[in-house]
DNA sequence: ATGCCGGGTACGACCCGA
């Protein structure tokens, strides 16, 4: 099973490198950020005909999320809990049947949180404290536990072109950091850093010829349970959709759980 | 470079993103 997760910064300006990327992939999974419009605006149909059931999020002008599955998607959540206040849309989950068992799969667009002196920063923080409360009570299923999205953080340096002109950027400071620490303390694995050492970005800003100079941040993660990166498989990050016509700022990251099939694990056993 | 692009809203210029 190949699981996805795209920040495409407004579905509907992105229908057609979506169509064009899922054709392509063809992967089993998606989880969108950023469809920037409500349900009722969201290009079911042409997503549909590729065979996906679609759940979305939406949300008028901003934030919005959607999963994509080849699979059905079974007891689908929305929002975040912790505080009946917040009204952004920043997360969906759903339940997907895999042979001998399930996957729970959430997506996340999580706060920006920039300027840091602003109540966008503790929104963000705050934010975090509530997902990994989320996380740690889904991990006790110990169900096979995957959440992916858009994190809006820098892991480390290596995942930064230029680490210390972003070091007190809310995505790349202590408090943001501690958040993700604990996130990975409770036993969930950044599935790309636990393939690679290499430098291996997400995102390039429109501006300032971000792209052309590769400079580039790794802000887009799928992380799995223990249950889950025992399946790992592969990761691959879709670098080259951000020098398509008309890209996202963000390009798809992608990775393969062995659910159904055997592992290398499995293999070496 | 807290706005150099670029989307959404709505039709003139703002808000927002990372």
């Amino acid at each position: 099973m190949r699981i996805a997760s795209w920040n495409i910064n407004g579905i509907n300006a992105r229908l057609h490198a979506v169509l064009t990327w899922l054709d392509e992939a063809k992967p089993d999974v998606v989880g969108l950020q950023e469809i920037k419009c409500m349900d009722e605006k969201f290009p079911r149909s042409e997503i549909e005909d590729r065979g996906y059931n679609i759940e979305t999020f939406g949300q008028k002008s901003f934030n919005g999320v959607a999963l994509l599955s080849r699979y059905p998607l079974e007891d689908v959540s929305r929002g975040l809990a912790g505080d009946e206040s917040d009204e952004q849309s920043r997360l969906i989950e759903a339940t997907v049947s895999v042979e001998g068992g399930s996957v729970r799969i959430c997506n996340i667009y999580l706060p920006n949180g920039n300027p840091v002196d602003t109540p966008k920063f503790p929104y963000k923080i705050a934010w975090m404290d509530r997902l990994n409360a989320h996380v740690a009570s889904s991990l006790r299923s110990e169900e096979p536990f995957i959440l992916m999205g858009d994190f809006n953080l820098i892991p480390s340096a290596i995942d930064c072109h230029d680490p210390a002109a972003w070091w007190g950027d809310a995505l790349y400071r202590p408090e943001s950091l501690e958040k993700f620490r604990i996130l990975r303390n409770m036993g969930m694995t950044d599935v790309l850093r636990a393939t690679t050492s290499d430098p291996a970005y997400t995102f390039w800003d429109f501006q300032a010829g971000a792209w052309r100079r590769n400079a580039g941040i790794r802000i887009d993660h799928i992380m799995a349970s223990p249950q889950a990166a025992d399946r790992l498989v592969a990761v691959k990050v879709h670098k080259d959709v951000r020098g398509w016509d008309k890209p996202s700022d963000h390009v798809p990251i992608e990775a393969q759980f062995g659910f159904a099939e055997p592992t290398a694990r499995d293999a070496a056993a």
